[in-house]
DNA sequence: GTCGCAAACTTGAATGACTCAAGAGAAGAG
DNA sequence: CTCTTCTCTTGAGTCATTCAAGTTTGCGAC
């Protein structure tokens, strides 16, 4: 607990940002649950810290988006979601029927398709890779009864 | 282009739907200004047919997005975009300076990590793939050089 | 320790892409 | 031509996210 605490103060500063309450609750947050969009990361602070503004919570998103302390993932048709593992080249599974998001790494390798065939004169820093099926549950469901939400 | 007319007549009748002017229009907005946001192509409908809502142009691009008439993509952060291209498997380059799309094929192959490492029991039917980058003339702007060409 | 100020936070209103709903209008099968 | 059903119009509503203004706070400097 504590020492985790530690742990975000110490990226918060090598980052070159101030060591906040709301801060260390979104990150910690964002920890404890991967691929939440901002609604439930609003959530979960307001458990260990009440009286945290939801623009409070946005701007720290924003901010660790920006500096590479976690990721924005933003599905089409789906709202932002976030997650802190950054850095890593990992991609995700998504569901068109339930919207579950999973992580997987590519097969290819630490680069997945990083040479397009033509780059048009772009200099390229990442490739996201978003796969698009069907989650077991879904299938299952699909058999029985009415689907989820989040159609396209 | 009266046989252009005729094409997009086709394209409506075989996937079961009704040919309407709103209809029409909505396509081809979408085949002349690739990568237009909902917004641009109410603009670019309404040039030629200047009474039809902005319901209808929405209603269309879901309709069309649904029976694969077109394709949506949403790069993080930004709304929703339109294209024609459709069924190719290709990708798209996003400049992070100012938000210029353009179209590529994978150097991989024609489907590009359709293999992830662990499908997780997906059953997995597409891969999106982003690459996110500078374009030249944005390049060049933080170099204080002269722009390059057109934007798109 | 405390001063000063930029960074961060709170409150509250605004924005804007997109959707919902209800009724009118038109495509096209029979 | 007629009828059914799909599509369109109008207008209001939603909701994630941002903007703005004023207050508080972290933290480097003294």
């Amino acid at each position: 607990m504590d020492h985790a605490r530690i742990d975000l103060e110490h990226l918060l500063r090598t980052a070159g940002l101030r060591v906040t309450g709301p801060r260390l609750a979104v990150l910690d947050a964002v920890g404890t649950h991967p691929h939440a969009e901002a609604d439930q990361i609003i959530a979960a602070v307001r458990e260990s810290a009440p009286r945290v503004s939801h623009q409070a919570v946005y701007d720290s998103l924003n901010t660790f988006a920006e500096r590479g302390l976690l990721r924005r993932i933003q599905p089409r048709g789906a709202v932002a979601r976030y997650e802190s593992r950054v850095g890593d080249n990992h991609h995700h599974l998504v569901c068109r029927g339930c919207g579950l998001i999973r992580d997987v790494d590519c097969a290819v390798g630490l680069a997945p398709c990083l040479t397009p065939a033509n780059r048009h004169g772009f200099t390229i820093d990442e490739a996201e890779v978003i796969y698009w099926g069907t989650c077991p549950d879904c299938a299952d469901r699909r058999t029985g009864a009415p689907p989820h939400e989040l159609r396209e």
